[in-house]
DNA sequence: TATTTATTGAAAATGATTTTCATTATTAAA
DNA sequence: TTTAATAATGAAAATCATTTTCAATAAATA
């Protein structure tokens, strides 16, 4: 089940040479983790999780280490409005690629979509450049969100 | 300076009306101050000018009336990355048009852009459809956020 | 090896949001 | 209008996600 997904090291392990910041046992087994759902999942989730693999973990470092990757870029962190931020690889090689999401306004159902990208595509790029011109602003990572009512909800 | 929009009643109060729910003093406040404002206005923001209004109204209140009106879709409710969620008419008649967020990843500034709305127009109303059918998603409403670095931080 | 610096986890603190519950205002029924 | 049912309100308490502190440990560097 678990292994590694590049020769040397994981692709972002490089990331964390560069920004002088080491590899330790908690980053890579968040990391992991990571990697290994498709799910949103919450700090305590994946604390959870990481404390199964490795007891010793404490809930801090995992917050610590979410935090360091949003800034990063390497995970994206999202509020649906149940109280709790929720993590998402922004690109897991194995997983989920790039999508955006629907989101109900009352039970807060979350939907990951995919479609559509290529208009997207065009259409976020375009902007993106205009953007970062116009405003100066170093532009790494977007969202897209729907707002509405489910299926059931409507 | 504060004076009503509209003939009998404010373009909202209608909303109200259909779904059965009172028009009462806090939630007619909770609404003005969010008229006048540009802000991304926190739940204590609005409880703190409601409570310059009208001393009686509670922060329970507040935070009830920003729920309602977010199902409502008549306000959006964002999480910036600063631990309180942050609310903004949806359209401000006298205010704020229709924008988005260029979010900065480390200080977290806010900056709404409103160009390039021609474009998003045509990609957002043709995903929408498409998602809606799709999804049998009622969508009401929708998010665009571009995360990055600003001028100070980049 | 000695020294500096980064990382860690436990415990405590914080602070936003929610829940409870008794009271009051509004609507519907009689 | 009186009465009964329902919705809305606010104070206080409870919750609970997240942050801060701080002493201990690990890693890098001189
Ligand atoms: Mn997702
Ligand atoms: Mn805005
Ligand atoms: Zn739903
Ligand atoms: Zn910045």
């Amino acid at each position: 089940m678990r292994e590694k997904r590049c020769g040397r090291g994981a692709w972002w392990q490089d990331r964390f040479q560069d920004m002088g910041a080491r590899i330790t046992a908690p980053r890579e087994v968040v990391l992991d983790i990571l990697h290994e759902t498709d799910d949103h999942v919450s700090a305590t989730d994946v604390y959870v999780k990481a404390h199964e693999i490795n007891p010793t973990i404490g809930l801090t470092t995992v917050y610590r280490t979410l935090d360091m990757l949003t800034q990063m870029g390497i995970v994206q962190k999202f509020d649906f409005g149940d109280g709790k931020s929720r993590y998402e690889l922004v690109n897991n090689p194995d997983g989920k690629k790039h999508h955006h999401h629907l989101i109900c306004l009352r039970c807060k159902t979350i939907l990951d979509y995919t479609e559509f990208l290529d208009d997207e595509l065009e259409f976020i790029g375009k902007t993106q450049n205009r953007l970062s011109k116009k405003y100066n602003f170093n532009i790494t990572d977007h969202a897209i969100s729907f707002y509405g009512f489910c299926e059931q909800c409507k």
